[in-house]
DNA sequence: CATGAATGAGCTTTCATTCAT
DNA sequence: GATGAATGAAAGCTCATTCAT
């Protein structure tokens, strides 16, 4: 019966994570509402301060490592759902590593208790998924928390190159790192 | 010999830098100085602006493969070497992560065409040593870049946790964890 | 006879009274509207500006001294005609004043010309009725002036504590405290 | 050593609490800033918000009757002493008087607990000086509450009066009223 | 006519920077 | 050089008012 809704929320979300990532905390909502091409009383009308539209707009998504590979392995080639795992990491971390960044470097007060900002989450899912491989016999025992933890750290750190040289690698460079990447950790460079 | 009654340009740093890397960008210059113990007209009579304050705050370190490692290591010893690297990139990225992270979350105007942020540097240091190992006959040939990649990645990871659960790893942890990685990266999990 | 859909003016006019009353000018139309149950946009149907609404509501009720005598005293007893008087004046005073003490504290431009905030009749009535009660003989001829400013002025401050107190007093102090300042008036404490 | 202070908070708060006299809580703190002469910056470095400036400039004056009376009065005479209190307390609430309607009709949270707002210090100041010349003999006994109340009243409304009608009483009308207010006071209109 | 989404002007407040000593 | 008072531009936020339905 009254004016209808003409803004849309995740437009908002979008423009103000967009300048968020690009120029840090600092920028203004006087800029985030021009630049969303609405008045920053409607942008004050969604978001009641600038704070809750920060931690909104760098919300972060999370990554099930079960329900990302049940679709897409074929379930007896630990080498090719290894591929396939590091690619979806890429992914997802190339979406979460900025975000968590940002948030890091800018620890807005409630920000502190927000557990799901942690990184444990992803480590434990590609930890419980090899120690599951292990125990299926497909895999040879090892620490799976170096194993873990090597393999995210490859890819963190290849998101990171991208994010500081603001340049995004080629699928083909990415494909070659990643099964690079599965090739040593499973066999190593040196023959023993 | 008595205190100069001048104020130490270094302290006001590593106050600056604490404030900086605890609380973002946002801090103000009046808590710097009052943290600091200086008036802010000092503040500003030995930084010109906030942002040549951040930016001389969050230095970047470097790190130089070959002096690090021609002090250190025995010759012949390619995993001790690797070792010793390791623990070497770790405690060098615990001081150079936080402040890259930190200014690239607050991508002051005059940062863009700093360099010295890239994170090519290493990784061409890396590169480096292994293709003069690999010359040297004292390693297998292999792809050095997914090697230097990795290597890196696993210890920018592990610093990177350290800095989002504020909880620092024991010297032992750290011990186990690099000497991990460079056994998987030499030997892989799997006989080939 | 059902119940109107159209919204009750006077409803609106005591909800922004009330508010108005406790919190000051600065109360919000927004909540003005939400605590009447009505939309901001009604309310602004039904007044034009927040001024208007405002002055709206604290509408200064009058007091007419004979009207209000006429009906309700005995002719020849002056000292109960005072009594009843009295009891109306601080009935009445309870309504007005801090109506004009809101009106007084926040000087819509407009108001300046309104001269129904003078306090001028009041006096000026409670006057007339003394000075025909002296030409009736009831009375000794005194300064009606006096006198009136004094009755009036003994039930304005009655009813300034409290407001300020926040504490209304009882049926049974009231009493006491009229009769008390209609004997005072009339006879005075010292004997002559 | 340091720049010296140039501003005097006395010209602020005086700036101050005649621009909310005469236009209430609504005036802008940039108004207040321009009238007294100085940046926005400096006033809320002197008051850190606008209410506590408010509340400052809106500091409540006391009135000791004692200590009034003590210096000014011959003991002896006990109308003459009502007539100097008489005049001591117009004077007293020209000031007071605006400065609680005011505070009353902006009631900053803070604000209620605030006992000296309260009217009950100079009531009971009164009250106790009545008792005083009644147990000394130098007045009837009598209800030194109605009384006190009378005498307060009387001169509270004449100020109220002034307030509204925005016309200072001249000396000569003033000493008039507060001598009829006291002579009524002290024997009435009527001989009984 | 009632609604509440949208607005934009204006508010209080902050803060990097300058300046007089 | 060190100080901190003073500044003013801009920030975040509010809110009376308008408008499309």
């Amino acid at each position: 019966m009254s004016r209808p809704t003409t803004i849309d929320t995740n437009e908002i979300l979008e423009t103000a994570r967009t300048l968020f990532l690009k120029r840090g905390f600092t920028v203004s909502t006087a800029e985030i509402a021009r630049t969303a091409g609405i008045s920053e009383g409607s942008l004050f009308n969604r978001f009641p301060s600038k704070e809750k539209l920060f931690l909104a707009s760098m919300d972060l998504p999370t990554f099930d490592v079960d329900n990302f590979l049940g679709e897409k392995t074929e379930a007896n080639e630990l080498e090719a759902n290894l591929n396939v795992l590091a690619v979806g990491l890429l992914d997802f971390l190339r979406i979460r590593l900025p975000r968590v960044m940002m948030l890091k470097s800018n620890p807005i007060e409630t920000i502190r208790s927000n557990p799901a900002a942690g990184p444990e989450e992803v480590l434990h899912g590609v930890k419980n998924y090899l120690e599951r491989e292990i125990k299926l016999g497909r895999m040879e025992n090892c620490d799976s928390e170096v194993f873990a933890r090597m393999l995210i750290g490859s890819m963190v750190n290849y998101v990171f190159f991208e994010l500081l040289s603001e340049r995004r690698h080629s699928q083909e460079e990415t494909r070659t790192y990643t099964e690079g990447v599965v090739s040593v950790l499973l066999y190593g460079v040196e023959s023993r």
